[in-house]
DNA sequence: TGAGCCTTTGCACAAATGTGCAACGGCAGC
DNA sequence: GCTGCCGTTGCACATTTGTGCAAAGGCTCA
């Protein structure tokens, strides 16, 4: 009779067994999926299971099969609107096939992430998704090294290995361009961060070459770290000049909302009487009343799904490797004049 | 010689002990804090390692050590302001020293969350962090049965085994009712949400009773789950009135938020010349110049600090057990009237 | 040079689980 | 009643790691 310490500690397949009278043997294969057990002794081994508080060890389990159900999701800013809805729609979809989330915040100090990231690789997670641009690539290259089955939104290094999920900025940046246009902006400003994540240059390049092909040149501003702050900043910089730009292309709603309140409190304008604005992510504040921006969705449901596509053992037809793009389509709303 | 699958599967120690000429005991060893290697075998192992790409197996490493290093973080509504921005203090804490969070999404269908709450405590988690209100107490129960170590964030279920790190929302309450009455409001709104959540109850409760001692009475609105919605909902309710409020207290920041934009966009009324608005939770866009909006601060630093004390088993002296409480602060910015 | 001590090393066992293989028991069919 | 088959069960071994214990080796001191 193994030790009984009562509460302390975890309960182990051997107690079961003992209080069931049957062997370990059962006790693992009533926990089993498609394993052979009588409806007699499973009943047994529920029971005892129940009153003893028995919950299978994952991590012994993960000892034998390849799968270990763990996956982990880096990402700095996850305090972020855009960021935090990505997260709250990976998780949950991860839950539904039965896997489960370890978070790595890249947003501290880098020593701290390279512990973590050593963790995760400690814990032979299933695969690495990285949600944003901002991990640096060396994290993203050992995990590769060490066999992890790695998955990149949005993110354009051409790392052979990795598959990746990508929104297509460029089309929803010239998109972006033609709606500014039509409406009659001529002295279009696009409004960014010194981040240099890969998308919003991706989506910085395609508004000015569109708008080059239109015959206008635009002025990038890049204020600071993507948020808010910057956003206003910019607005501040570029409204107090002589020649006020009639439009701004925030490559970020944080980044609009900032320009707007900028535009509007300390410039008394008028959007989009005086001055049009377009977004990119629909973040929930785009919608506020306050705001009514136009902007562009991300499509957060489209990628949260081809990941648990990506990862689902069970999935009839999995998706396969290489790349996904999807579409950023328009979401009216105040911030463009109607034509 | 093992079988070596290049590329496939993980590299164990065996593999490295092989590749080094040494012992199998001699690359624990080497990964071990604290046991006895000499710096030759050490330099071979951690070489061998390299080339190898190997990390250490944590799973099978917790198999013998109590300490898993996972702690696992149970929420609700990560995407909002408030949580995501706990979930990041929590996360970079955490990592901080050397654990890693494993996050339990309970937004979805309840069915999801359960397999999902099996998961964690599969894992065996190093403890368990319940981060909102809205997690049913059943699942907390089957935490605290599974001799699993709880912490309760603003909840006040006087369940005895958990710790519980609370904010005294019942005097930042208090306060705001003596902010909106010094500023001459006497008629005064409290809006609130339907999720009952401990919290929002809290703060109603001792705001109608400072009120009540005052000699005034309170309505109390809750127009839905709580957010933006609901709180633009309830202005829209409350403002269309005969008798319109000169005051809300809004039991959250982003019903704060929705109140505001429908007493300015609906109704044209100006904060807080006409109307006086204090929220709570002090999220970023309760700093942003459209709302400028006076609330009290939610200590999140102090909370994940308290958190981090509770579960580094390094610290010299470990925050011990029961109740915890913080103060949220006033954070004053215009949308009460100064005296 | 020998004795003693300390460091280092390898063996073997422990941790909790899944599973192949053989044995066992029961049931059906002849 | 016997034979054959199938479902069930237990044993033993596998997964990867940490660690106590004993042995070995080297170094120092007499």
């Amino acid at each position: 009779m193994s030790e009984l310490k009562p509460g302390r500690s975890f309960v182990s397949a051997q107690q079961v067994a003992e209080l069931a009278g049957v062997s370990r043997s059962a006790v693992s294969r009533t926990f089993t999926d498609g394993a052979s057990v009588s409806e007699t002794t499973r009943k047994k081994v529920l029971e005892a299971a129940e009153t003893l508080g028995y919950h299978v060890n994952h991590l012994a389990r993960s000892l034998i099969h390849e799968d270990s159900g763990i996956v982990c999701l880096i990402g700095a800013d996850i305090n972020t609107p855009y960021h935090s809805r990505l997260l709250d729609a990976i998780t949950r979809r991860l839950q539904a096939i039965n896997r489960v989330a370890m978070v790595i915040n890249t947003s501290g100090d880098s020593d701290s992430v390279d512990a973590a990231l050593r963790q995760t690789l400690n814990y032979r997670a299933n695969a690495t998704v990285v949600l944003s641009g901002t991990p640096p690539a060396s994290l993203i290259n050992t995990c590769i090294n060490s066999g992890q089955h790695v998955i990149l939104i949005n993110r354009d290094d051409h790392l052979d290995g990795p598959e990746n999920i990508t929104v297509d900025n460029a089309a929803a940046a010239r998109e972006a361009f033609h709606m500014l246009h039509r409406a009659g902006c001529r002295r279009i400003a696009v409004v960014s961060s010194q981040a240099g994540t890969p998308s919003l240059v991706a989506r910085e390049r395609a508004f000015e070459a569109a708008a080059g092909e239109a015959g206008l040149s635009v002025t990038i501003t890049r204020a600071g770290p993507t948020g808010y702050g910057a956003g206003f900043e910019a607005g501040r910089l570029l409204l107090s000049g002589s020649d006020r730009p009639d439009a701004a292309f925030c490559v970020t709603d944080l980044l609009a909302c900032g320009f707007m309140d900028a535009a509007r409190v300390e410039f008394g304008m008028n959007v989009p009487a005086e001055l049009c604005v377009v977004g990119f992510d629909d973040i929930e504040q785009a919608g506020w009343a306050s705001y009514q921006l136009t902007t562009f969705r991300q499509p957060i449901a489209q990628v949260a799904d081809h990941i648990t596509k990506l990862l689902d053992s069970d999935d009839p037809e999995p998706a396969q490797g290489g790349r996904a793009c999807f579409h950023a389509d328009p979401v009216w709303r105040r911030t463009v004049r109607p034509r």
